[in-house]
RNA sequence: GUGCCCGUAGCUCAAUCGGAUAGAGCACCAGCCUUCUAAGCUGGGGGUUACAGGUUCGAUUCCUGUCGGGCACGCCA
């Protein structure tokens, strides 16, 4: 065995106990996957297995019986001290000392790949998240979804999966007609013409901050005939009876009347700046894109049209009412939908059937959304629609983010979004820093609602969680800079001297990092990271005030450099999954 | 009204997809710096896992019901 080749102990006992099932051949019919877990009192010993409770129902035997069988049969292994079973049935597995010990060397030469597995095998896989409509700034709710997505991403390329990270542009929809309505009606006021601003269009300043800008780069050029907009057509006569929304599209039909071949510049102007701005806040919180899909292209490029055409020929869609219906209800859906409008125009629905085909065709071998919790019910229709295309809807899963709730001075604070009164993900990083706000928001499972606690996240103390892992990292860097040595000089320590409870605790905590990052992406769950960071940090801390590292003794003070130095390597690891930094001195 | 998610310490949340005595942090109380960073450590009190049944060796986890909360139910995106 090399030092630079160490095995996952958990899947090496795994295999020991299938080879020791497979030679009972009483137990040949009935044997399940086998699972080993980690065991949480150290009288447990380190792993413990299940398998022999599984197996009593189906074989009419004791579980103790079957355990004792299962033992006996067991292959011998140069990591293991003891095996012994307990309790009701378990078997549990006590590691050497020395095989935890040995485990540093597999740290200190991985550097920072390790915690890496090959679960991954190289497949394609593409994350989509975010996917924000850029009609304004990003809030609070949007930061979550982002740091989920970037750090699950992370952690699947740590996984040996290769990634793609991509941000669906929903640049062709009537949001994007309303913003740049807005803007223009915003620019309108710059050259001195009011026409009151719908209650229903953007009002948050930055609308007003690109009508400046259009106004000081081209003054009057795009003013037209406003007087047009609010017009005496039997519509406007009966806009009492509109309701806004009514009104509202009737305004923006008038505004691409008016504006004609301009409308197109200003829409194009507001989306360029909208995503400019988004793109730059996403980097600036750590994350990135490998694509930005437009929507819009969909259409220039005739794919919507082209994913419906292929529907039709498959007979799953039919005419009502003058529009035309996927039958999603053949799919499990709960009800037909709509996807091309009795006017002709495409719902968004079939761009975004068009665009999962699209991900499909780039031949993706998974393909994952993070998704918005408000978005459940719509997921049988994606679904139904890729089943219906033929395709393996099993690809795609869907990840849900519940919302986040911001708190400010233990106050509930408001997100409503068109009014334009919401905490933005900007104001978030610079009132709490981009690390506090990546670390909060993986703290807790996706799927469980958030409070995210501005107050709690911005003090600088013990109470944020981030300060106590990145603490950690910065003392361990603190020594071994008074030890004034060269790590690498530690890779192959003597490392036996470790053997204390709280060293070979430490060693353990160790050996689980990969476990926990193996696991992490099989449940699309960063929070595991940030937990097992957590934990091990507090076990150090602990460790750290009660050991002194730079002692006299050499041998003694190098093995526990080294353990110090592997901690400070996985800590360091850990927070580059989550994109939080780990600094040298706090 | 229908569907999905959820209910765990005073508060915010875990619990390796059914495992052994349900764990952390915050808050509260009592201690620890002339020695590697006190943004730290040590100890303490805190629970009928919303409630009532059921399934089995074993339930916070699975099933049913009740109560309470969130979200979704457009020819919006």
């Amino acid at each position: 065995m090399t030092s630079t080749d160490f095995p996952n102990f958990k899947t090496h006992f795994i295999g020991l106990f299938q080879q020791a099932s497979n030679a009972i051949r009483s137990l040949e019919a009935a044997v399940v996957d086998i699972e080993l877990t980690r065991t949480k009192q150290a009288s447990h010993g380190d792993y413990s297995c299940n398998l022999a409770m599984q197996l009593a129902k189906p074989l009419h035997k004791s579980p103790r019986e079957i355990a004792q069988l299962l033992v006996n049969a067991l292959p011998p292994s140069p990591y293991l001290e003891k095996v012994e079973v307990a309790g009701a049935g378990f078997i549990n597995l006590f590691l050497k000392n020395s095989a935890k010990q040995q485990f540093l060397h597999y740290i200190l030469h991985s550097k920072n790949t390790f915690g890496n597995c090959t679960l991954g095998q190289g497949k394609r896989i593409q994350v989509e998240f975010v996917s924000a409509n850029p009609t304004g700034p990003l809030h609070v709710g949007h930061g979550r979804g982002a740091a989920i997505g970037a750090s699950l991403s992370n952690i699947l390329a740590a996984a040996g999966f290769d990634v793609s990270r991509e941000f669906y542009v929903n640049d062709a929809g009537r949001q994007m007609d309303i913003l740049t309505l807005s803007t223009w009606l915003r620019y309108l006021e710059l050259n001195h013409i009011h026409i009151p601003f719908p209650q229903n269009a953007y009002q948050g300043e930055y609308v007003k901050t690109m009508a400046q800008q259009i106004f000081q780069a081209h003054a009057q050029r795009y003013v037209h005939q406003p007087e047009l907009l609010l017009d005496s057509s039997p519509e406007a006569v009966l806009a009492a009876e509109m309701n806004i929304d009514e009104q509202l599209d009737k305004l923006i039909a008038n505004t691409k009347k008016i504006l004609g071949q301009d409308y197109a510049y200003i829409h194009n102007f507001v989306l360029t700046e909208q995503l400019g701005d988004c793109r730059n806040d996403l980097m600036e919180f750590g994350v990135e894109f490998d694509t930005w899909f437009s929507e819009q292209s969909l259409f220039d490029n005739g794919l919507v049209a082209h994913a419906i055409e292929l529907l039709e020929k498959k007979h799953h869609l039919y005419q009502q009412d003058g529009a035309t219906w996927f039958r999603s209800t053949d799919f499990g859906d709960e009800k037909d939908r709509v996807v091309q409008r009795e006017n002709g125009q495409f719902t968004y629905f079939a761009s975004d059937i068009a665009y999962h085909l699209n991900k499909f065709e780039r031949g993706f071998d998974q393909v994952i959304n993070i998704w918005g919790a408000d978005h459940h019910g719509y997921i049988p229709r994606v679904k139904g629609a890729l089943h219906a295309l033929d395709l393996d809807a099993e690809k795609l899963q869907i990840a849900l983010v519940q919302f986040a709730v911001l708190y400010r001075n233990g106050k509930k604070a408001p997100m409503s979004t068109r009014s334009g009164e919401f905490v933005t993900l900007r104001e978030l990083r610079q009132e709490v820093g981009k690390d506090a706000a990546r670390f909060f928001y993986v703290m807790r499972k996706s799927d469980q609602h958030l409070d995210f606690d501005m107050d709690l996240a911005k003090s600088q103390s013990n109470e944020n969680p981030v300060y106590y892992v990145q603490y950690a990292h910065a003392r361990v860097c603190s020594v071994l800079t008074q030890w004034d040595g060269n790590v690498d000089d530690l890779q192959d320590v003597n490392a036996d001297i470790l053997s204390s409870p709280a060293e070979l605790a430490l060693l353990q905590k160790l050996i689980d990092f990969p476990d926990t990052l193996e696991m992490a992406a099989k449940e699309f769950s960063p929070h595991l990271i940030a937990f097992y960071l957590r934990e091990l940090a507090s076990e150090f801390h602990s460790y750290y005030n009660s050991t002194r590292f730079l002692v006299p003794e050499i041998s003694l003070q190098h093995a526990r450099l080294a353990l110090i130095a592997s901690i400070r390597q996985t800590l360091s690891n850990g927070l580059l999954l989550l994109d939080v930094s780990a600094p040298d001195k706090m």
